[in-house]
DNA sequence: TTGACACTTCGATAGTTGTCAAAGTAAGAA
DNA sequence: TTCTTACTTTGACAACTATCGAAGTGTCAA
């Protein structure tokens, strides 16, 4: 089990802005279920207030601690949930009672 | 909901010392649904190349995140996972994709 | 009561992190 | 080409964190 890259994911996830970004990626997502939308990162940076540079850099941190993938549309940038991490994440915290 | 609370949680769990110590207690715990056992700190300190302020410091921060409770049996200290907050953590993070 | 043990508290310090302003790049519109 | 928009990179700095040694507290056994 390779400790340092949970370390790198709940590190990733333990500074507030980067966990609401996080989450607004998430809800994004959720609603593009429907919709078929991608998350333009341009879009939920309004509902911060920070400035572009931290808003970078925070998307870069969630995207190395492989939470997301990004790619690049034109001059936009675009996020996805890497669902795979998250079910590992969970499995990792919990008791295995049942064993 | 209270992002402040996850961020604790997060920050408790990002640093590779006190992640270990977390696992280290899940683990006894789990050992315990056999044996009846309890974790003592004192057992799994052995397995750590830091020093003994800094362990406890380390039990702070996680029994302040909310994610073991712990409890002072005569000079020992015995640590629980409060598998209420892991489950909590687990659905913050995933995708409903059922809704 | 003395000593050993299991922590805890305190103070210090090196290292890390979040944020910003300024300057840079790259895409698309005019 | 020039301008605007969207993001990135760089450099700096204040704030926070992990760790330690030293000293402190409380428990238990001799």
């Amino acid at each position: 089990m390779d400790i340092k890259k949970y370390t790198k994911i709940f590190k990733a996830l333990s500074n507030e802005n980067r966990l609401e970004i996080y989450l607004k990626i998430v809800e994004k997502q959720e609603a593009s279920f429907d919709t078929g939308d991608e998350c333009f990162i341009n879009e939920i940076a309004g509902c911060f207030k920070i400035g572009a540079p931290t808003i970078s850099h925070h998307i870069k941190e969630l995207s190395n601690a492989g939470l997301i993938f990004t790619e690049k549309k034109g001059k936009y940038l675009i996020c996805k949930v890497n669902e795979g991490v998250v079910d590992q994440v969970s499995k990792l915290l919990k008791l295995q009672k049942s064993k």
